[in-house]
DNA sequence: TGATAAAATGTAAACGCTTACAGCAAGCGT
DNA sequence: ACGCTTGCTGTAAGCGTTTACATTTTATCA
């Protein structure tokens, strides 16, 4: 590199030549650059482009710019894999979820992002639907070598993945979902029971008295308090809970529907319905009013997350508000905090909050 | 495993020994276990461990089985890292999208997802949202050394970034987007003028003739081709276009919700809206509403995409069914032909169809 | 000016994998 | 008995970074 009077001048008129003509150059796959080559380039070492690369350790104003320039000339992007190997930072945290396309998550990846943008970090989601996890085991591509922290949402990851994780200390934090027993990893969560307890209070407050609940799925964590939620109101006010007005409606819509109607079609008398969520609600809505009974008249509605559509439905549905985007934003800061070797607070409960439309009294 | 009898015993207490006493082992980053790990404990060389990770190349069944064996045992998994770097396929494509939790992408993804897991992929997901496209450059997190191909929905990439790829010979597929000239990348989307103009055609077919369109972001190439179908059917049927009657929905309930009210507001006269999407019809039907319009008798609306919703609005939603499911399933097998080296079909057009409810006529 | 500290830069090992190549054993035909 | 092929396995180079450490350059001060 000693002769590099006007090399530098070559390069930068001639990259084009380079890449066609240079043997070391041409041999690397794709033809693409690496940190040698900016380095040539820039006429330092590797090690000071790496540094200006991770803004580490103390480079002068004037290689800096040169090595800044030989980059941009090369259009040169570090390879991930390597930084991996080397061990360095990823600047990348991994979000695992289930199905996407609830309007749910738009307002949580804002949250999450929302912090971690702030400290520089990427977010990469992975989405765990339609993967037996007996497939997936080996291959979960969001890792502890390719990210520098996981956010899991709900029940995406099994308990045993989340054992692994948590026997190599790796930072991860659960959204919606304590951790298995034993497991001593953060949590953010909203306050399910208490929101629940406020809707079904309201229910009741508005004179309702045959109220049923359209639960989650089987084994989901908000659905199992926001049900306990519902039992605790109603025996706070001396309704006895009947299971006939327990129904699952899974988070959605269609399966709601479908739950809907069969209490319809079994003349169960219904006054009101609490729905886990307001996906469940939209279903419940649309099944009572084919069967011709009127909101709120015949029967008040209400859901749960207060996601962007609950004002679009007809009548606009109550709900009970959960924080979503505060949830994202608290969760990312707790893997900042893990990711940075500090402790974060094991357990964050968000509070809820009745947002009242119309869809129980006009 | 034939003695497997007290073997598993054995096993079980030589890795805990591994663990606490072996130097090489203790001295690794996290304590993780690397394929020498794995090698040593079967018993051969690393080459075979790979051999049989890979299922590539011949390795004799009892080898394979002490392997499998050695690898539960650890707990192994392959640093996606080193592989990279080693150059094997990475079993992983990207799918680069602007904001998630629109219900589109939720089938958007099951497509795609059912062509890439026959092949053995997994699918990785990167969201455009929040990062101007100058922060992103040099660290868009999904590229052609962490992945085997990327598919790019809409306009979540710059012209520069999709050049970098094309130059690199880099797979990749646009979704609802065809390429930016010059440079020929496969993509798939759908008959965006045709839908508008049978929408459009069913409007003026119901009585309409003050029909509005609600367009969706500036530049987005669906709703351009959405409102060119719907100004060529108007003009076909000798209706003049009204510039008045185009407003900005940007895709968006709340943006449209505005833009129908400011309509209200103003007394222009209208008895159709056709919307460029499913959510601005949302937004619309909520907003005509507000302002005391029945639908379909003062004013028809219809949509665009056949998103899960669109059954569950009051009226149910009349819209252009868009095979959203099928647009994601075939650019996957379009990606899946290029990781292979074969060629692709360089432009799917989808056809797209009138789903009828109520939102037009009774 | 020379001694010394501080700043800037370079050298080279290590990261964990894949794979070309080499080696070895067993089976075959002659 | 010999050389060949075939099937299986091992050796070791190389992938592109980061970083501890060594070295050189520059700044500071008496």
């Amino acid at each position: 590199m000693g002769t590099a009077g006007n090399y530098s001048v070559i390069i930068v008129r001639y990259s084009l030549f380079i890449i066609f003509t240079d043997d070391a150059m041409t041999q690397r796959t794709n033809g693409r650059f690496t940190i040698e080559d900016v380095a040539a380039l820039a006429k330092v070492s590797t090690a000071t482009v790496s540094r200006v690369l991770n803004k580490k350790g103390q480079v002068a104003d004037k290689t800096m710019a040169r090595v800044q320039t030989a980059i941009v000339e090369l259009d040169y992007i570090p390879h991930s894999g390597a930084r991996q190997m080397a061990g360095g930072r990823q600047n990348l945290v991994g979000l695992i979820f289930p199905g996407i396309g609830d309007p749910f998550l738009a307002e949580l990846l804002l949250g999450i992002e929302q912090s971690l943008v702030a400290e520089g970090y990427e977010l990469l989601l992975y989405c765990t639907q339609g993967h037996s996890s007996k497939d997936r085991r080996a291959f979960l591509p969001l890792n502890e070598n390719n990210t520098d922290g996981l956010i899991v949402f709900a029940h995406s990851l099994s308990e045993s993945e989340l054992q692994r994780f948590d026997r190599r200390d790796f930072p991860v934090v659960l959204l919606h979902q304590t951790p298995p027993a034993g497991l001593n990893i953060p949590c953010v969560t909203v306050e399910n029971k208490k929101g629940a307890a406020k809707a079904v209070a309201h229910l009741i407050g508005c004179g309702r008295r045959r109220i049923a609940f359209l639960s989650g799925p089987e084994g989901n964590e908000d659905s199992y308090w926001r049900e306990l939620g519902y039992r605790e109101t109603l025996a706070a006010h001396g309704i006895p809970f009947r299971s006939a007005l327990v129904k699952d409606g899974s988070f959605s819509a269609a399966v709601s529907e479908t739950a809907v109607t069969q209490w319809m079609q079994d003349g169960i008398e219904i006054d009101a319905i609490f729905a886990a969520d307001d996906n469940s609600a939209q279903g419940a809505i649309f099944a009572l009013q084919q069967a011709g009974k009127k909101i709120p008249q015949d029967v008040a509605v209400i859901g749960f997350d207060d996601v962007s559509f609950a004002r679009y439905t007809m009548p606009p549905l109550t709900t009970v508000r959960a924080p979503i985007m505060e949830a994202g934003s608290k969760a990312a800061e707790q893997l900042i905090k893990l990711m940075r070797g500090e402790t974060a607070v094991s357990l964050t409960l968000l509070p809820t909050e009745l947002v009242i439309r119309r869809s129980c009294q006009e």
